[in-house]
DNA sequence: CGCGCCTCCTGTGTGC
DNA sequence: TGCACACAGGAGGCGC
């Protein structure tokens, strides 16, 4: 499942081998995986025939590549999306979304997605930012992300520090797996009232969850249910780090305690029941 | 307006 | 063996 680290993996794999590159085609196999680009196919595919892509961007887990035109690219994996760089002779995959052909003959770019959560547009506004993205909020590798505006945020919210986490208005960048994973550092239970946190513990917590995206970025990402890939089609390696993610039942590598799992938000959330003890339930008059 | 639930989607795994 | 269903979850939309 494509987070930060993974959607960073991607970008650096684009960022090599797509920048600079003209279009020369471009085929949509699948009308849901444009649906966010909302004049239709033969539009999206007319601002990109014959354009020049300049850079590849992320924001959290977006992506987006401007191009020459001053438009650009803009993009979200989803649950299952994939990017690839792969020979024109290269048999099409069973779930190829959209296909770019590039000037020079060499690689093809292919958006191949199984659960098409994911998507592609084409971005006209010629902002730095895309204006599709400009509800996303800086992720905290970002050099600009401001940690005091995010503490005092999270502090300021009247939820569970897991769904702020999760919160990509708050904080991009963070999914299940890696909120489950900053907890666990963190030693909080997913379900803490975030108004109860203290300055100090929202700042570790922040301090956690940047580690552990560092650390996964470093390892290429998580390939936890093999639908994530890089742009070659290889694996991450960080699931062999993951510390609470799906190890229900597994020890806790703190206190070997069995770890956990809980239905949370509708999905599942993976804690230490010694380390990240559940908050006491609020008091009722 | 803040918060939280629902829905979209398909392949895989499980239980009857 | 075959069918039904749970499960995986990012993010937009909508109801309260």
């Amino acid at each position: 499942m494509p987070e930060l680290p993974e959607v960073e993996t991607v970008r650096q794999g684009l960022a090599t081998w797509v920048a600079g590159r003209t279009i020369a085609t471009v085929e949509v196999h699948h009308p849901r995986a444009i649906r966010r680009h909302l004049p239709g196919d033969a539009h999206f595919i007319a601002m990109l025939t014959g354009r020049t892509i300049v850079g590849v961007s992320r924001r959290g887990k977006y992506l987006w590549l401007p191009l020459d035109s001053g438009d650009a690219i803009v993009g979200h994996l989803g649950m299952s999306g994939q990017l690839l760089m792969q020979p024109a002779e290269a048999e099409d995959e069973k779930h190829l979304r959209i296909r770019f052909t590039f000037t020079d003959g060499g690689p093809q770019l292919r958006f191949v997605d199984q659960r098409t959560f994911g998507g592609l547009a084409v971005s006209e506004d010629g902002a730095e930012l895309p204006g599709e993205i400009a509800h996303i909020a800086r992720d905290p590798m970002d050099p600009l992300f401001d940690d005091e505006v995010f503490v005092a945020r999270l502090r300021g919210k009247h939820t569970e520090v897991k769904r702020a986490l999760l919160d990509q208005t708050l904080i991009s960048g963070v999914g299940n797996i890696y909120a489950d994973e900053a907890l666990w550092r963190a030693q909080l239970h997913g379900a803490r009232p975030t108004d109860q946190l203290t300055r100090p513990a929202a700042r570790r917590l922040l301090a956690d969850v940047r580690d552990v995206l560092g650390e996964a970025i470093k390892a290429g990402g998580t390939s936890f249910d093999e639908l994530y890939v890089n742009v070659n089609g290889e694996s991450g390696y960080f699931d062999r780090s993951l510390n609470a993610y799906g190890r229900e039942g597994e020890p806790c590598h703190r206190c070997g305690t069995p770890i956990r799992r809980e239905q949370f938000m509708n999905r599942s959330s993976f804690s230490c029941p010694r380390c990240q003890p559940r908050p006491r339930p609020p008091r009722t008059h």
